[in-house]
This record gives structure tokens, sequence and C-alpha cells, in this order.
RNA sequence: GGGCGGGUAGCUCAGUUGGGAGAGCGUCGGCCUUACAAGCCGAAUGUCGCAGGUUCAAGCCCUGUUCCGCCCACCA
């Protein structure tokens, strides 16, 4: 054979751009709305439309396509559902900083002008993540590309979100929310971060109204005292019993409160006496509700105090908490100050101390859905692997609060809800309506948009055409797995799986493949604040895609985090390199005849040994990617290929080979034909670009790799 | 406060029902043998965190303990 055009090392580069667009070019990665074939459907989880490709995008969609083709050997009907997020919180932030950098912002261009200038963000820089993740290799059905925020997906969210509030699922009303004073919007409690850090426990005296001593109370923050209702104490508590109907006054302000005894206090901590304060804490919001006491708002949505805060109005609500500390030490009401370490929340955008503020939004009524949730995965209709994750899933269902959806953020889904500047009525629809019952047509629709994980808690439905039923809704739905880091088990795998029950009821997805975080060398999570991130794009021109691919798939140990490291990318690349060299042999030791079909009559003994393992290890690498073990079958090629095909079989097949028994030549290389054609196809799923251009320069060889099969034992007796 | 994962060769990590301690990189010795020096052949290296227990047999099971990491949580 003319091998001239094989060179002697593999190098990645032009190869990979050349056959990706090969297989696009040829449908390759298309799915069947109807086919006879068995479906097989992931949908992707979307990445961030202004996004950049990460460590945990190359692993997982790695994971995702090996998958993919494998099936697709396998003999199923394949759709690999791709698509962007539009990823509220962060895209908008994204575009108000280049906005801060042209010194204006959004406010001084309105709420149009700037959704415009999204969608121009959008469309400049929507696409680099989908290039990046077509440099993966990624065999997605692009022509069926979705967008959370396009026409079709917004339909659906209008749909559910209508659909919840008539049945009394989405409601509306005032509650103590996550305010982030930055951001100026409530998050949702998953979007808070707590973390513990150094302050102070306050002890402040609350003089008894009577005038005979007072009420000592520890609190960290003592600038909400100005928002203080009351007082609480445990009903149990000896110290406090003859304190019933007393009253105590407000420091500073001297604002008579009342004492109040309540369960919720513990006795053990500080001096037993609580501060409540219902608008500027969760806790005391529910006490002041089980008191009906009154809520005082003194912290504005700026984070400034307000004129409800008297003397402190206008101030920072950390320059507040100094100044009140000052004072109250200058009139003797400050009893100590420990030092302290707290957890206190943070937005998980911005890292902006949260503020808890009572404040009108729209929640999801969520024990109702979350109840099928469960039960849906104890009764295995959907798998969570490794099973270890299912009891984090079910401690978090089971004890599940409302989830509140508005964000007061521009870009997003607009709340589908309009109020009546005539009647006060709200009017909940999918349409805009004309006027309202009163005969008004004063409609003004309300500017929050929904929370971004509210439509993306409808993809695997909404992105194969729901709400209507279409022919890839009825084949590929409830889809086959879903392949995702433990990080979005909450914000996103759980409420796919509550809104799938609900609306379509079945399950989103049979199994759910929970896979590990890739970390950086100190174990932390690589994220683009901490700037702790490698450029899997880097690793790519270095090393090429299949080396890359080949590493993740190795790496990819349930239950553990990646630390990547480079030297193990080397060996995998050397990996790469040992097949181009080890199928550049084979080619140069072939002649026609090892292409004629004919089989020999008699095989050799090795020849059965090596044939007889191609197939066993075959069966294993396909039930290791069944049960999702990718590092077993990322091991078990590399053991097989490097020391049994290329240090055995290679090595002896040289003798005969280079030997005067002509039949024994004509049976090794017919052997070596079969088990390299094998291996490529048992590798492909792992390294689709390099068994690619491989497989094409065999003698015969029409089609694409992808059209081949995956090799199973009865292919080689 | 609750839960989870991990401490295995110098480094990064595998180790599926308990029975051989492994890979990559690195190190040492020998090989430019006509697929591959990105390679081949050979070698060294580990009280598998610590202490007990079950067993004929434990890295793997049980108990305790220590260190690290993570997740969840309304103790001011």
């Amino acid at each position: 054979m003319d091998i001239d055009s094989m060179p002697k090392g593999y190098t990645p580069g032009d190869v990979e751009d050349k056959w990706y667009k090969y297989w696009e070019d040829n449908g390759l990665f298309k799915a069947e709305d109807k086919s006879d074939r068995p479906p097989f459907c992931i949908v992707i989880p979307p990445p961030n439309v202004t996004g950049v490709l990460h460590m945990g995008h190359a692993l997982n969609n790695t994971l995702q396509d090996i998958l993919c083709r494998y099936k697709r050997m396998r003999g199923f009907n394949v759709l690999w559902q791709p698509g962007t997020d539009h990823a509220g919180i962060a895209t908008q932030n994204v575009v108000e900083k280049s906005l801060a950098a042209n010194g204006t912002d959004r406010h001084a261009i309105g709420r149009e002008k700037f959704i415009d200038l999204v969608w121009e963000w959008r469309a400049k820089y929507g696409g680099i993540i989908i290039n990046q993740l077509k440099k993966l290799g990624s065999s997605c059905d692009w022509s069926r590309e979705r967008f959370t925020m396009d026409e079709g997906l917004s339909r659906a969210v209008r749909e559910v979100f209508v659909s919840l509030y008539e049945k009394g699922l989405i409601y509306r009303g005032d509650y103590i929310i996550n305010w982030c004073p930055r951001c100026h919007t409530a998050l949702a409690d998953l979007e808070v971060e707590h973390e513990e850090r150094d302050s102070f426990l306050y002890y402040i005296r609350y003089p008894y109204q009577d005038g005979k001593g007072g009420l000592i109370v520890a609190t960290t923050r003592p600038e909400t005292l100005l928002g203080d209702t009351a007082v609480a104490v445990n009903p149990d508590d000896e110290r406090y019993l003859d304190l019933k109907g007393a009253n105590v006054l407000l420091p500073v302000l001297d604002r008579p409160i009342p004492v109040i005894f309540d369960g919720y206090v513990d006795k053990s901590f500080g001096t037993g006496a609580l501060k409540v304060t219902p608008a500027h804490d969760a806790n005391d919001f529910e006490i002041g509700n089980r008191h009906g006491l009154e809520r005082i708002k003194v912290i504005d949505e700026d984070g400034m105090m307000n004129d409800m805060a008297g003397p402190y109005r206008g101030m920072d609500r950390f320059e507040c908490r100094e100044r009140i500390v000052d004072d109250l030490r200058a009139k003797g009401l400050l009893e100590k100050v420990e030092p302290y370490r707290n957890a206190t929340g943070h937005c998980y955008r911005c890292k902006t101390m949260i503020e808890p503020l009572l404040s009108k939004q729209w929640f999801v009524k969520i024990a109702p859905l979350a109840e099928k949730a469960v039960q849906a995965v104890k009764s295995g209709r959907t798998r969570i692997i490794p099973s270890t994750w299912e009891n984090v899933y079910f401690d978090w269902m089971n004890n599940i609060k409302d989830w509140c959806i508005s964000r007061q953020i521009w870009w997003g889904h607009r709340i589908p809800a309009w109020y009546c500047d005539g009647c006060g009525e709200v009017i909940v629809a999918k349409e805009a309506p004309k006027k309202c019952r009163c005969g008004s047509s004063g409609l003004r629709q309300e500017t929050d948009v929904l929370d971004t994980w509210f439509s993306s808690a409808l993809w695997p439905f909404s992105t194969l055409g729901w709400p209507d039923r279409t022919a890839a809704l009825e084949t590929f739905y409830p889809t086959s797995a879903l392949i995702t880091g433990f990080d979005i088990l909450f914000f996103w795998v759980a409420r796919m799986m509550m809104m799938g029950l609900h609306f379509m009821d079945e399950v989103p997805f049979r199994d759910v493949y929970i896979h590990a975080l890739v970390r950086d060398a100190e174990g932390k999570k690589m994220s683009k604040s901490k700037g702790n991130v490698i450029d899997p794009l880097e690793v790519i021109e270095q090393s090429g895609t299949d080396a890359f691919r080949f590493t993740l798939a190795a790496f990819a140990t349930q239950g553990r985090d990646v630390k990547l490291s480079e030297d193990r990318i080397e060996g995998y690349r050397h990996f790469v390199n040992k097949i181009w060299n080890s199928s550049r042999f084979v080619l140069m030791n072939l002649d026609e005849d090892s292409f004629s079909g004919a089989n020999p009559a008699e095989r050799s003994l090795p020849d059965r040994w090596i044939l007889t393992r191609l197939g066993k290890v075959s069966d294993e690498i396909g039930q290791a990617l069944d049960d999702y073990r990718f590092n077993d079958a990322a091991g078990l090629c590399y053991q097989f290929v490097w020391h049994e095909f290329c240090d055995w079989y290679i090595e002896m097949a040289k003798e005969w080979l280079y030997g005067e028994d002509e039949a024994l030549k004509k049976s090794v290389q017919t052997t070596l034909k079969e088990v390299l054609m094998g291996v490529l196809r048992l590798l492909h799923p792992f390294m689709p670009f390099v068994t690619e251009d491989i497989w094409q320069r065999m003698p015969g060889v029409r089609e694409s790799i992808m059209k081949a099969s995956f090799p199973v034992s009865s292919d080689f007796k």
C-alpha cells in the first residue's frame, strides 16, 4: 500500500476541521423525527449565550458526545438536542459592563433600547460557544438549535406560567426575599451563597418601659434594630417569665415595643432574648406573622437607610452599623461586643451581601410539584447515577420552599401579567390583553422578568416543540439521559423533573448521570471570577481534540472530582500517536487481497487470540459505556490497543509478514485489517477525528466511520 | 448543625461483588530492531491516613479516630 500520505507522526490540527465539516455536510448528526430505529436522546445543558468554553463544558460535552456516537453505532436514532441559555442576570451584567465602559448605564438608555442591545450582543457573541463545542467534536443536530428566548420557547414559557397560575401554583405576594442591592433584584434561596466571615456579636440593652433596668439582646446586625417591632424570648425561659405583657424601649428611637414569647428563640444563645425585625430577617418575618407584628422597613433597595431610620436616613447600611454602635456606646446601652464568626448571604453573581427585604414577588408553589418528582426517582422511573446523589436530591426536595421566580432585571422572559389602572385587577394571559374586564384599556405589563431557570426547567420538552404535539416530542420524550454536573442538580435537574412530570405527565429523562466538577490544582472550582481557568481550547491546540477527549473520559470517575493533569493529557497524546502509527504499519503491510473480503480458511493461534480478545474487550467497553463508567471504558481501550494489539500481536505478526509462508502471511494480513478496523470502531466515540481519518484511508472504504457499527464479540467469530 | 467525597509509588490519579497493588508522567539501565525515540525491552519505588474488628484472606466490609475538600441549613 502507498503510505506516502501518512507521515510518521499524527498532526491533529488540519484533520479535525476537515472531518467535522465532512460530518456536518453529510448530515451525519441529524436525527429523524420518525424512524424504525429505537430513539436515543440527550438534551444539552444549554451553555450561557455569552459564555466561553471552560473545562466543565469540555468534560460535560465530551461525555455526551461519547454516548451519542456510541449509540449511533449501536443503531439508535440519536438526537443530541443543542441550544443556549439566555442567562438573565449573567448576560445583563456583561452588557451593563460594556455600557459602563462607555460611561452610560441601562437606565439612561431605557428598557427597550437596552434589550435591543442585548440581542445585538447575542448576535455578535452568541455563536462563540457553539463553535467551541464544535471544536470538541460535538455531534449535535445543529439544525435543531434552540435558544431559551426564541419564539417557540418563549411561547412555552408563557403557556407554563399561565397554566400554573390558573391552577394556583403561581402566586404573587409580600414576602421576605433575598435582595441583591448591587444587581437590584430578588434572588432565589439557591442563588444566595453563604460564607463565614469574622464579625461581632453586639449585646444591646433595651430599657424596660417602666424604667427599671432593661433586657439585653445579642445581635450581629445592630443597624436593623431601627426596624425592630418586638423582642422575643422563649416561653420556657425562666429568666424572663415575669416579662409577660411588658414593653421595652427601642434604643435610640425610644419606640416602645412588646416583649413576646416564641418557641423559636434559643435560650442558650446570647442572652436568650432576640430582637425581632420582621422586614429584614426571614426568621423574624415568620415570628412577626405568628404574633401579628408590624413590619417596618428601614433599609431600601440600594442598601441605604430610608426615612424610617430616623437620624440614620441616607446612610449606607454598613456605615449605619458603625454609627449606631457608637451612639449606643455613648448612651451606655452597649453592654459588650464579642468577636463572632457567622455566615452571611452573598449574591452568587456579584458577591454583594444580600439584604433580606420585604417585597412583592412572584412565587411557584413548589411542594405539590416536588412530591411527584420525589416519587419518580423513588420508583426508578428516573435513575440518578451514581446513586449517592439520590439522597441529596431527596433531602432537598423534601425540604423545598416556594420558588421566587421574579427578577427585577430587564433581560429575560417578561412575566405575562398585566395590571389594570382602572380596577387594579391582575390579568395573567399568554398574549397581551386589549382591555380589562372593567372596560379599562389602561393596562401595564409587569416589569419583572422570570428567573432564568424557569425556562431551563422546560428545556427537555420545549426544545422538542411543546406545547405543540410534534413528531419529535412524540419520538424523543422522555429523553434517554441527562449528563450534567452536580452543581446544577437543584437549579436545573430537580426543576426539570417537576415541570416535566407536571406538563408531560412523564419524567423528562430516564437516566441522570452526574459527573464530577473539573477543579484547579488546589481542588477549587474553576471559575471566570476566580481567574483559575485552564482554557480547553489551548489544550486542544497543543494536544489535539482526540487526546483531550480521551483524557477527560479517563478522568471521569464516578463520584470524584477531576483535577486535570497536563501529564496525563501528554500521555494520551502519545496514545493517539500510537494508534496512528500502528495503522500506518498495518496499511503498509497489506495488499489488495487483504481487502477482497475472502477470509482465510485457517487462522493461526495468535490470529484467533487477538480476534477473541478484541471481541471480549469490545463487549466490556460497551458494557462500561452502558453503565456510564467512562474511565473504565477508556482504560480498557488503552490497555487493549497498546499492550495487546501493538505490543504483542503486531510484534508477532512481523515474523509471518516478513516470512516465507504465504498462507500464514495472508491470514495475518486479513487479521491485521480486521483488528485495526475493529479498533477504530471501538475508539471512534472517544476519538472521532483520528479514527475517521484512518478509516477513510482503508482501501475500499467509501463511508464515514460514523456509519459503521460498534464492534461486539460476535463480529469476530 | 446535617450530609457527601477523599487521604494508594516522587507528582496526578485508577482499583466493579474481599483472594495478583496498578496507570500516566518522572527516575535508573539497555536499545536509532525497516509503524511509532511521541518508540521498544528491562528495573526500582508503596506499613494502600491512623487504631481496632470480622475473615482462611481486607486498599476493598464493620467500629473508632485524624486531616483535607465539597454540599445543604433560619441560631440572632
